[in-house]
DNA sequence: TGCAAAATAGCACGGGCGTTCTATTTTGAA
DNA sequence: TTCAAAATAGAACGCCCGTGCTATTTTGCA
């Protein structure tokens, strides 16, 4: 049996249960076994983004890393708890790339359009890669658990800070305060979805274009 | 080793290799391993649908159609061939729900608007059954081999069907000349991505009202 | 009704999986 | 330098997987 401590995700989530280790720059005093995890959590998300949370193998993971599979499992306690670790770190990476930098733009429509612009910058990337909050969708939408909760809670984070940035966007009177900035979202995550789709399986070229065009008329329809 | 027969999905693909049987409706001369083997088909259409085309398993399906693993696996000779059976099985189900039924409807946009109002139809159900067209992109988008291609190949039937009908919009003057049919399929489809992703995965309640409202925002923005 | 052929079952194999248990090695404050 | 604690390795487990082999049953024309 599993006694769990949920862990929500989000920016202001504390540094979690250090075992009285610091200092976690240059300095002495870090225990080797966090740097460990963090290079295996690391090759687990570059596992985990080509073939998937529910293919990352700790068998693979351990040939990968050139350690044991116990040496790996050991650090986590349970796949699960391995998976979850993954989608920690690509929320901080998602965080780091796409979100943190946009607030360097002016509140309201610059905002808007650097986030997006980010996001398509991330998800061009992701074209080769893999996206994990995509695959993990379709690989959890069925299977309740503690993954799939992680996963939800990080996805929404996301969703909301997108429609946060829309109503400033009103709030500046740069989008009409007709619009919905759920319906916003949607569609601008619909634009996202089918490019990953389209050039990712399909292989369609020019679909990285048609998700730009299709986010300026979404833009040009909700101006004032 | 497999030699392998590329079988293209399309709609006038003809029923392949009997072996000398005939007469499918009511008549005798029906094998009965047709039938069998079309029962299971559905029951892996319907497990694959839930938990993925990887998810499913022989063992899994020999359960629930109360036949040996054996009896399962000799009608397909391998797990891939048994996969692209399912694909197969679905293309079939998608073709006869969405695509036939709106050829009843004018070409133009009645017919266009027929096809989304089909597929949205469709799509709504599948928030609660899952489906591999999407479920599939996702496990196979970097899985090259013979599964891979039918599925892309599927897809890709059903997009030209649906740029066809745009470009026919425009040929009837309901849509602008100036509107490109792969931007309009491109912004359609992320639309139902989108409804899937936040239905099924979120299960955020509204996302249907947002796809249809993103519909009717996409054919506006392209009247004559 | 007989009888080849088709359909199905039973069984075993090798392999990968997550996990557990018990050594062994490595770490780092005293 | 010592030595408990932390980190890692090694081997074994039970489980499910796809697949191949050989019976056995069922089918359906002659």
């Amino acid at each position: 049996m599993h006694t769990m401590t949920v862990r929500h995700i989000t920016s202001l989530s504390q540094p979690p249960q250090a075992p009285q280790a610091t200092d976690d720059g240059s300095g002495r005093t870090l225990m080797k076994g966090r740097q460990t995890k963090a290079t295996i959590v690391n090759a687990a998300l570059g596992l985990a983004s080509q073939i998937g949370l529910e293919g990352l193998s700790i068998g693979a993971l351990a040939e990968v890393t050139g350690m044991s599979k116990s040496g790996v499992f050991a650090h986590f306690g349970s796949r699960e708890e391995l998976q979850i670790s993954v989608i920690r770190e690509y929320h901080d990476q998602f965080e780091s790339e796409v979100f943190y930098p946009a607030l360097s733009c002016a509140r309201g429509l610059p905002r808007l359009q650097s986030l997006f612009d980010n996001w398509m910058q991330r998800t061009t990337t992701e074209i080769d890669s893999g996206c994990i909050y995509i695959s993990g969708a379709v690989e959890f939408d069925d299977r309740p658990g503690s993954v799939r909760d992680a996963l939800a809670s990080s996805v929404n984070t996301w969703q909301n800070a997108l429609q946060r940035s829309v109503a400033q966007a009103q709030d500046e009177k740069h989008l009409t305060s007709k619009a919905d900035p759920l319906q916003v979202a949607f569609e601008i995550h619909g634009l996202i979805l089918a490019l990953h789709y389209e050039a990712r399986f399909l292989r369609n070229p020019g679909a990285a274009d048609r998700a730009r065009k299709g986010f300026s008329e979404i833009v040009a329809r909700n101006q004032v």
